[in-house]
DNA sequence: TAGGTTTGCCGGAACGTTCCGGCAAAAGAC
DNA sequence: GTCTTTTGCCGGAACGTTCCGGCAAACCTA
């Protein structure tokens, strides 16, 4: 049945055996650890190779209470479905390299039994929000956490990868501005983590720099294309002066398209169009839509790398880093 | 530091000596293996509770053999993101209601050491194709394996859930011409994995039983809308005759878009367009396109439920199940 | 009452690893 | 030459769990 490999793999008995030591000497050479002549850690090595020896991980994390493991914590919103899986991949991209598995968490589970945390040796939390039970249980779970975006709670992450969504907001809307827009309204996102948030303050704080009247339309984030458009129609016939719209969810820009066109409005002339997250649906769009690149694999790379110091000890608790992220100027904002 | 939760968790001796009873006697409640009274398990279950005891998975594992965990690989085609996202919350789902953990692996990983396949009791490949050397790898492991889609290459794995293709590729063809489509073209990938290819034999089978000439142009999966752009002009060039247009690819029937437009055909009028891949992108595009619901999420928590139940042996090694697949038709196909 | 069976519980070994402490032999110091 | 230090290796305990086998006590049967 099962061919090629041996039904039960060999053990570090099975190797200190072939290369006629002990269990700790092979033990020590393999590690690299004890005190072990040259002869003898080659002798180790080989015989280790020649069997096809790997450690058993269980038996080794029962010994060390290190699992090698980390978890991953992504919220279920399949909206933003490419920022979140590029930053997936980032973070099992960098864990691979480091040697560590990545285990997978979902708010969809259902909350851990009290104490049944999964036994991991560190946990990133994607874009957390304070509201998600599963979140609050991991962050008090005594773990290591790194989280992606600042978590706003009371309690504080091991280590934190944040981008500067006020400065690129104020950035977008500069922009915006130079580019003739002079009543930029904001789609916002409902939901209550640090990034949603700061894109409002920031819009609302822009537009009180400058005298201008705050256009908001506050939408659930899931929402689907008709309730967006929805909230478009009602904007710009409430607000017909509406020169520019920003949206803040992930493809959002890209389904009010519609609607605009709809409306008689030329995107990227007499209204321009831009988005908070990049993605594919943007470059695609007709036109182009201006968006912020968030760098979702860096983001998770840099995240995964950041509990690993932290696990190791090389960088110290409490450590906060920031992403740059990038404004990806498009047709939809070029006059 | 760690607030809350005790530093060093209970053990089942722990357990045992609050209940006063054996670490035998304790595990037996707990598992509910051996014979054990009514109020001595009771005795038990409250004490483990009242400590909070959460079994040690590695110590379980090393005496059992069983991690309880299973390994879930994911081709790295960041294009697909929306289905593959949609999947691995399927398959994280079913898993955890089952009680596993899921690791991610991706081929972005390096092969393993030999032998250093990671310690799970099963593995889930999404959409595996032969060429992939993890996934050969993954193959050759002796683990129990289910694929989602047909893994073509000389090893069977132990479970299959896959869609019938051939079926909807059909059902699509029949439904342009039904709109009056004469001469469809297909925009294919280049891939090889089953899906890819059943697509284009069902292609081209159709446009054979018809005696249709076989307008096919094949590009990479992972393309720009750049090329794909550039190969639908070559196509309308070449056969300007073309009325109606199939992508494979995920998210290509809206990239195309624009490049349709600018040739100055009506979408859903005198050109139908359809993907074979249903996806947010091709809801909110204007118009809607025509897209088979290849229901991602389900085909995840279906792998996941049968490796789980391979696994527990109710459910024999070779199984094969189908998953039906649904057309949504929209706009961009009506007449 | 004597024999047999069932019930309820437990001692202790085993899983594969790491690592503490010990101990000869070799090397260095004088 | 003796005394000290270093080197190279090893025995065995420990991590937390499961489960085999054993053994009294309680319960039947007649």
């Amino acid at each position: 049945m099962t061919s090629g490999r041996p039904a039960v793999p060999p053990t570090i008995a099975d190797v200190a055996r072939a290369a006629s030591v002990s269990k700790t000497t092979a033990s020590d050479a393999l590690r690299g650890h004890g005190r072990v002549s040259g002869p003898t850690r080659r002798a180790v090595l080989d015989a280790a190779a020649r069997l096809g020896y790997a450690p058993n991980r269980s038996a080794r994390s029962l010994r060390t209470s290190v699992t090698e493991t980390i978890a991953l914590h992504i919220p279920e919103f399949l909206t933003s479905a490419e920022y979140y899986m590029s930053f997936v991949f980032g973070v099992a991209e960098q864990a691979a390299r480091a040697g560590l598995n990545v285990t997978l968490l979902s708010s969809g589970h259902l909350p851990y039994r009290r104490g049944a945390v999964p036994q991991v040796d560190g946990l990133v939390l994607c874009d957390p929000f304070a509201e998600d039970p599963v979140v609050e249980q991991l962050m008090s779970s005594g773990l290591p956490v790194v989280t992606a975006e600042r978590y706003v709670g009371d309690r504080q992450p091991t280590g934190v990868i944040w981008s500067d969504h006020d400065a690129s907001m104020t950035e977008l809307l500069d922009h915006l501005h130079a580019s003739g827009a002079r009543r930029p309204a904001f789609i916002a996102s409902d939901t209550t983590g640090d990034w949603a948030l700061t894109l409002q303050r920031s819009h609302s704080r822009w537009c009180a720099e400058r005298g201008l009247p705050e256009l908001v339309s506050k939408v659930p984030f899931g929402s689907t294309p008709d309730v967006l458009q929805g909230a478009v129609r009602k904007l710009l016939t409430e607000a017909p002066e509406t020169d520019a719209i920003v949206c803040a969810a992930d493809g959002a820009a890209a389904a009010i398209l519609p609607e605009l066109r709809a409306s008689g409005r030329q995107v990227g002339d007499d209204l321009l169009l831009a988005s908070c997250v990049d993605s594919s649906a943007m470059r695609t769009a007709e036109p182009p839509i201006t968006a912020v690149d968030l760098r979702p694999r860096t983001m998770g790379a840099e995240c995964a790398r950041l509990l690993c110091e932290i696990l190791s000890g090389e960088t110290p608790k409490g450590t906060v880093r920031t992403l740059p992220v990038d404004l990806r100027v498009r047709a939809s904002t070029k006059t």
